[in-house]
DNA sequence: TATTTTTATCACCAATTGGTGATATGTTGT
DNA sequence: ACAACATATCACCAATTGGTGATAAAAATA
């Protein structure tokens, strides 16, 4: 009957879909990776782990599609919107280093599926390893590798470790409670001094 | 008997402890973390699965034991012997973040564990996070503090970012195929843009 | 209405998990 | 030789794991 300006079945197999994937970020949230169990997954969403099957053909179907519905790189597409950069590329890195540093330690789903990337090997990481570097290719290619010419090699390694190093303390201060070379990532104070040393390691590269 | 020049009891529990312990590393190595199954573990080192409750108090004890035996600092430890410093421990900071750069992408065990200080947060991996630390405060409060002094934070922030970046790398190299920001971390190519630009920016951070 | 298809549940399986008490076997000291 | 002890094995347990075929219940179609 579609009286209703929507019809709403009782049984609806997207929407159970959908309760398996937020399941799946629930247990990851609380309990993480180890946490993962079908039985309990299908508990937490409340319907029965067969469905599991019927839907994604397995747990690690389930894993994947979660991950591929955690669009990783929407926060970082180009803002600049036409405008023409100028600066071979400083403000626009600059930029996109400090947002990641913060939204990566805002974001612990994304910690969790940036440490996935270190620990398994999965088809869909590597689908979301892709996207980062075809992202990264915009900018390196677009811009930085004709503002740095024989020196572009070594800027996409800058960038490589910030990057790198961003997300390991961030997934590091979410995890542990100790210092990191002394500084204490949990603070506002210790986290603006990382900020500072971001700012400061780019406008040096572009001297 | 002890006719021979060491009396080798055919039962000798340290020698036993020892076998877990390494059934351990030999997992880690093989499965990873996932594979470190109490039953796994005593098949792997030959032995019943009791002996781990009797020796270690359980898994979990095994594990910690394992972890700490995995000196992580040895290779970092001063070789200055005794050379006075004098140029703020630029040429410190740079050889140790390359040999850092070096050993962690050689040495698989302290990637493993290095990873598990982002999963997990067990009282040995506190104690190896806390070495860490002290050895790190060795440098700083010794020689860079005095050196940077109004600065001596973001020195500390630099080196955070650097250290845990290389620590990143390493294990994404060792895990995925894939490049990063378009660097093949497991080519020697690659490798060496990235020691150049560690380099580079420690220069400009003295600059 | 009756029929068919989709959606979901249930009962059950074999294999594996962590864990333990009873027992055997080797080692040492008397 | 013997006992006393340390070392290691074994059989067994309850709970949990991933996985499936039979079946029920709801929805769509006729």
């Amino acid at each position: 009957m579609e009286e209703e300006t929507e019809a709403k079945p009782f049984r609806n197999k997207e929407k159970s879909k959908q309760k398996f994937l937020y399941a799946v970020e629930k247990i990851l949230h609380t309990k993480g990776f180890s946490g993962l169990k079908v039985n309990d997954i299908a508990r937490t969403a409340g319907l029965d782990k067969k469905l599991i099957y019927n839907y994604f053909g397995g747990k690690d179907g389930l894993i994947d599609e979660y991950i591929r519905s955690q669009d990783f790189w929407s926060n970082v597409k180009d803002e600049s919107g036409g405008t023409v950069i100028k600066d071979g590329g400083k403000k626009f890195s600059k930029d996109m280093l400090l947002s990641q540093f913060d939204y990566v330690f805002k974001n612990k789903n994304i910690q969790k599926i940036l440490l996935w990337g270190l620990l398994d090997n999965r088809r869909s990481l590597k689908k979301l390893a892709n996207d980062r570097e075809e992202n990264g290719a915009r900018l390196f290619e677009g811009i930085t590798d004709p503002h740095f010419e024989k020196n572009a090699k070594r800027y996409r390694a800058i960038i490589a470790l910030l990057i790198s190093g961003i997300y390991y303390l961030d997934i590091y201060a979410t995890t542990n409670d100790c210092t990191f070379c002394g500084l204490d990532l949990k603070s506002a104070d210790g986290r603006s001094e990382i900020q500072n040393a971001i700012s400061f390691l780019i406008d040096k590269t572009y001297e």
